[in-house]
DNA sequence: CAACAGACGTA
DNA sequence: CGTACGTCTGTTGC
């Protein structure tokens, strides 16, 4: 018996928390041995276990609807018609879920041709009625209209373990209304998920205006001739819409249910049955959970869960039987300056690490095992330097840290090498999936581990949150644990440990020494700039006799398609396109001088836009400091941001001189860059092993000029320039899975032509054809690509029906190991070279990376070695079955050292 | 104020 | 209807 004397009854949407479960947590990561997936029940389970400790309800009913179709649908065949399949991996977990709940004596509820919420409506009134309060879990608004005094909502936001309190006044909050009001609201509006539109036009504020006003959606409807405006034209055109959706989302609150308060009352489980059931989905840790809180004792289990839990749950069934087993989060204990080092002393294996930076100074620093944690607050830089740099620069000193990256950075700053950085969890995140939207380490720990991160409140004082630095070492080390495991399993080790772990220090060090700018010339160019902006822009205005925003799209339109009445060009969604491609057909057609002006506009503000961006991000030290993301790609190729150095203008004159303001820093020589001369073609060489195109690039021919000569069946010196840019562009093209009339629209050719020059090139370089083939095959049996050096992608959408998602899917499919190849090679190069320069004490350095070219800062009389040096091991780090040509050019800004 | 769309720079 | 990015601007909607 609970001794809780307020009887609360807790209600749950089945469907709607499972399927919540189960987009929270990877379907990958909780499977039963015999393959059955098991992620929504776990965590519908571990999330209710979570509920009963918070709101420690006395009784509790889940509702599940029977089938899709109930009376709602009978009413309207369109009722949640937009809802997608049902997802393969959720399949049986419906029925597991059922019988866990069973053997836990929970009573489940459903009813024939009701929905869930029905049922729970039902049964909320009639609780509250006899003196429960109510709480109901469901990810479905229209539960909102259920809120009362008695009955609270808790509705999922964010996270699985996240849930908002929704009673009246939070409606009110976040509507503007009240909870009564909210089906009203819904009725106007509409619900896109339900596939119920609303009235045209009206949005959740203008629906909450009206219903303060009017009070209701009857109220509404009888004042619908006195609100002016379109939205009121739209309300009287539509407003059967209305009547229908509030029809629809009027929840039955007076089902006769066969079930009774007493028998919903938590009891005792069945011990016997939660380890039969349970051991059957595999689970372990949610066994004892269950029955702790559950069993005999639950007040005093659920009081010692509670205890400052930095963690909610702790559950890693997919893990092997290995610590992961049982997840007990250590406790925190601080270290002083006189132990730290005999701590780290005493410990034999990897160490899990991380540091907080107030702004660039050493906060505090946290170090774990997977059984203990400490944390240490330095008083200064030099303070850590005296006492952990012996241990911090011993590379046989293992660590564990993620965005080891940064760190090393912000250390490098200091003053600092760390070494022995062997595990990052970030970088193993990235290769087992490098299509995630976010790497951050609550969501990893949630995801591959089933731990759920609680952390102290931002807000607090620095020194009450202190302990949160070592969950970070703590997480750090148990999920490289992990992760490590997953990626050896994924033979992705090699990648691992060849490529992203050293390119870490390589990275580090480019950033922090940064590149030297030229402020005064980009300042000048900037007011140059400026002045030709105004310019082209008044000239722009009296050729159409008003002034617009030129960077206004939508006023473009207005003025080229409805005033100057020319013909449309690409549909978008907002209107026609105005983007350099359209402007410039219409140009062809119009020969109209205000596009000329137009095109001139965006060039110039474009690349005064990119001055900007590039002054405002010189360092104090008269530099600039990119930032390369490691996991910024789904192809393995680098990504630089704050600022971008990658797309720094190159092709326009106006550009170039951009790149003469990037220039070589005081007490260096020269800069010298190095880049990889066609690259990918070579790779599909390498991989499509076509004999014609190897041979191309073993004799050394222009290449285009060569598959022009056999394409044309001419000799490669009579191929003209019109033959070889043809050439050139389809070569290009099947890189990036080009299709006929893409190539038609790009060289201003008949399709026939088109086809005609792919059919050609297939058959003279069928390997090449044949290779295209079966990496889209290959990825469509397993599921990804692979990169020559073991570097997956995952592709879940080759097999789609949408013939769009399919055809997306394929040419990334057919780009990815081409693409993910070169930048394997590049990465494998840099740190190579990074070896070498060390090794060879060269006080030159390697400042940028832009796919396939670097940039170095020369120091004085080294220009020879670091040139020989960089050539060698750029053309030689890897064996293909074609030669790797490198290009180098020299001079004192990124342009003149150009080619 | 945040998110989206459109535009455009690079490999 | 050609891959991979980052960042700006204007606009829309939370």
């Amino acid at each position: 018996m609970n001794a809780n004397p307020k009887p609360t009854l807790l209600l749950i949407d089945g469907h709607s928390l499972a399927f919540r479960a189960f987009y929270a947590l990877s379907p990958d990561n909780f499977k039963t041995p015999d393959g059955q997936h098991t992620n929504a029940v776990h965590g519908f389970i571990s999330m209710m276990l979570n509920i009963l400790q918070a709101e420690k309800p006395t009784h509790l009913a889940v509702a599940f609807d029977l089938s899709r179709s109930s009376f709602r649908t009978e009413e309207y065949p369109e009722y949640k018609g937009t809802r997608g399949e049902t997802p393969p991996e959720f399949n049986g977990q419906t029925e597991l879920l059922t019988e866990a709940l069973k053997a836990m004596n929970i009573v489940t509820i459903t009813r024939e041709n009701y929905e869930a919420d029905d049922i729970i409506a039902s049964l909320a009134d009639q609780s509250a009625d006899k003196g429960f309060d109510v709480f109901i879990v469901s990810g479905d608004r229209d539960t909102f209209q259920l809120i009362s005094e008695r009955t609270t909502i808790l509705y999922p936001v964010k996270g699985v373990l996240n849930l908002a309190r929704m009673d009246d006044a939070a409606v009110v909050a976040k509507y503007g209304i009240h909870a009564k009001q909210y089906p009203d609201l819904a009725a106007l509006v509409g619900e896109t998920s339900d596939n119920l539109p609303g009235i045209p036009g009206v949005g959740p504020k203008t629906a909450a205006k009206w219903l303060q006003q009017y009070e209701n959606l009857d109220g509404v409807l009888s004042a619908a001739d006195s609100i002016p405006g379109k939205v009121g034209e739209s309300l009287r055109e539509h407003r059967e819409l209305a009547v229908r959706n509030r029809r629809l989302n009027h929840l039955v609150r007076d089902l006769v249910l066969p079930v009774d308060q007493t028998e919903l009352e938590l009891g005792p489980v069945n011990e016997t049955a939660v380890r039969e059931v349970f051991g059957k989905l595999a689970f372990r840790t949610l066994t004892e959970r269950v029955l702790k809180l559950r069993g005999s004792s639950a007040g005093s289990a659920a009081a010692a869960i509670d205890t400052k839990a930095s963690f909610e749950a702790a559950f890693a069934e997919a893990a092997p039987a290995t610590v992961f087993d049982e997840i007990e989060v250590p406790d925190s204990t601080e270290l002083t300056a006189n132990d730290v080092v005999a701590w780290l002393k005493e410990q034999k294996g990897t160490i899990g690490l991380a540091f907080e930076f107030v702004d660039t100074q050493i906060g505090s620093i946290g170090f774990a095992t997977d059984s203990v944690r400490k944390f240490w607050q330095p008083s200064s830089a030099t303070e850590v330097g005296e006492k952990l740099s012996g241990w911090l620069t011993d590379a046989s000193c293992k660590k564990a840290l993620f965005k080891a990256k940064d760190v090393t950075r912000a250390l490098l700053h200091l003053g600092i090498e760390i070494a022995g950085v062997d595990y990052d969890p970030l970088l193993m995140a990235y290769l087992l999936n490098p299509v995630r939207r976010g790497y951050e380490v609550d969501d990893l720990a949630l995801e591959y581990l089933g731990v759920s991160v609680q952390r102290g409140d931002p807000n607090q004082l620095v020194s009450e949150n202190v302990t949160d630095i070592s969950l970070d070492s703590w997480l750090a080390i148990i999920l490289s644990d992990r992760l490590f495991s997953l990626v050896e399993g994924e033979e992705q080790l090699r990648v691992y440990g060849e490529i992203e772990l050293p390119a870490v220090q390589t990275l580090a060090r480019m950033e922090n020494a940064g590149v030297a700018i030229d402020v005064k010339k980009l300042e000048a160019l900037f007011e140059r700039l400026s002045t030709e902006v105004s310019q082209i822009a008044k000239t722009a205005y009296e050729i159409i006799g008003h002034e617009i925003n030129l960077a206004s799209p939508k006023q473009l339109q207005t003025v080229l398609f409805d005033e100057l009445g020319m013909v449309g060009t690409k549909a978008l969604k907002t209107g026609f396109s105005t983007n350099a491609a359209a402007l410039t057909e219409l140009f062809e057609q119009t020969a109209h001088p205000f596009l000329e002006k137009l095109l001139e506009h965006r060039e110039v503000t474009k690349i005064r836009q990119i001055v900007e961006i590039v002054l405002k991000a010189v360092g104090s030290d008269g530099r600039i400091h990119t930032n390369y993301v490691q996991t910024g790609t789904s192809t393995g190729r680098l990504s630089s941001e704050a600022p971008n150095l990658q797309n720094i203008p190159i092709k326009s004159e106006r550009g170039r001189e951009i790149r003469d303001a990037f220039i070589v820093g005081e007490g260096y020589e020269t800069l010298l860059t190095a880049d990889y001369s066609q690259i990918e073609m070579r790779i599909m060489a390498h991989l499509s092993e076509d004999e014609g195109i190897i041979e191309a690039f073993k004799t050394g021919e222009d290449l285009h000029k060569f598959v022009g000569a056999r394409i044309y069946g001419v000799e490669p010196a009579e191929v003209d320039s019109a033959m070889r840019s043809k050439v050139k562009a389809m070569s290009y093209g099947l890189v990036y899975g080009l299709s006929e009339y893409g190539l038609a629209k790009q060289l201003r050719i008949p399709n026939g032509e088109a086809k005609q020059l792919m059919a050609d090139y297939f058959s003279r370089f069928g390997g090449v054809k044949r290779y295209l083939a079966t990496v889209v095959d290959e990825a469509k049996t397993v599921g990804y690509t692979v990169t020559t050096f073991g570097r997956r992608r995952p592709f879940d959408d080759l097999n789609s029906k949408i013939f769009q998602l399919r055809e997306n899917a394929r040419r990334a499919a057919l780009n990815a190991p081409i693409q993910g190849t070169a930048a394997d090679i590049m990465k494998l190069a840099m740190t190579k070279i990074d070896e070498r320069m060390i090794e060879a004490k060269l006080n030159s350095r390697m400042l940028l990376q832009v796919h396939d070219e670097l940039v170095f800062e020369v120091a004085p009389g080294e220009l020879d070695t670091l040139k020989a040096l960089v050539i060698d091991q750029m053309q030689n780090v890897v064996e293909l079955s074609v030669p790797l040509e490198v290009h180098i050019g020299v001079g004192r800004s990124w342009d003149a050292a150009g080619h």
